[in-house]
DNA sequence: AAGTGACACAACCGCCACTGT
DNA sequence: GACAGTGGCGGTTGTGTCACT
């Protein structure tokens, strides 16, 4: 957007445009337009803040990344057990599993959706959005969210106790969900998750676990008498389970 | 120590829905 | 009612970093 350049095409402003990575010039140039003028008119923005970018890009830089509420760094294992329960739920609705993560963008989400779990999918030989993987999620999950708004109004901040912590990128030091192949080891049935030393089954995704926990210990009622063994998805299983030092 | 492959993340693109004219 | 513009969403791709050989 030099001066020099009087000429103006469409196809020229478009070359003018930068793409890619956002310096941290521009965005400071971004958090001061927005903290003088607010969020929206991202068309607008991007013309009057001098920024060479589309309202697109503008709107997305701030609200998946500069934007002060935005958590950055790992997910912890609620939130992905969160994000779990929703996908089963909803599908590939991202922004929709992301209001239920408060500080979570969408993009993020997403992201943690490709990589990680849908790759351990893959390597079960299982589609996460087949049937059979939405179906062996589906029942307990779906059980397992009943109280599920409930949560978001009530209990976001203690419930989602994540951190911006480390700001490392070094995201598998963080406990995850663990897909563990069973072609690589022999030891697991077939179609299992493993977590911390429990065995999920993916057909019943009943609690198989190895260390003698009975489902009860995980301390819920259940007023449905079907999802009883289920319900550790969204109970203690999070808040108890899960322990970094013991799966690293 | 160097090279290679895998992984995680940020950003872009295209499409769709909504709103205002 | 039709059209244009804008914003939002989901899918995809590119890049940087880390781990392993």
């Amino acid at each position: 957007m030099s001066a020099s350049k009087s000429i103006s095409s469409s196809s020229e402003d478009d070359s003018d445009l930068r793409r890619g990575p956002w310096t941290l010039e521009e965005d400071n140039l971004l958090i001061q337009y927005i903290a003088n003028h607010g969020e929206g008119s991202w068309n607008l923005l991007a013309k009057c803040s001098g920024l060479k970018r589309t309202g697109k890009s503008c709107r997305l830089r701030w609200l998946n990344y500069l934007k002060p509420d935005v958590k950055h760094g790992n997910l912890t294992p609620q939130e992905q057990l969160l994000i779990l329960e929703l996908h089963s739920k909803w599908g590939n609705s991202w922004s929709k599993i992301a209001q239920h993560l408060p500080g979570r963008t969408d993009n993020e989400i997403k992201n943690y959706w490709r990589t990680r779990v849908q790759k351990h999918a893959k390597h079960l030989k299982l589609n996460p959005t087949a049937q059979n993987f939405k179906k062996s999620l589906g029942p307990c999950m779906n059980e397992a969210v009943p109280g599920l708004d409930h949560h978001d109004q009530n209990s976001d901040s203690e419930k989602y106790t994540a951190s911006c912590s480390s700001g490392t990128k070094n995201i598998s030091k963080v406990p995850q969900l663990h897909f563990i192949d069973n072609s690589e080891d022999s030891n697991f049935v077939s179609d299992c998750y493993y977590v911390n030393n429990n065995v999920y089954d993916m057909e019943t995704f009943n609690l198989a676990t190895t260390s003698a926990t009975a489902p009860e210990e995980f301390g819920h009622s259940v007023g449905d008498s079907q999802m009883t063994e289920s319900n550790w998805v969204n109970n203690n299983f999070a808040g108890s389970m899960w322990n970094i030092d013991e799966l690293w």
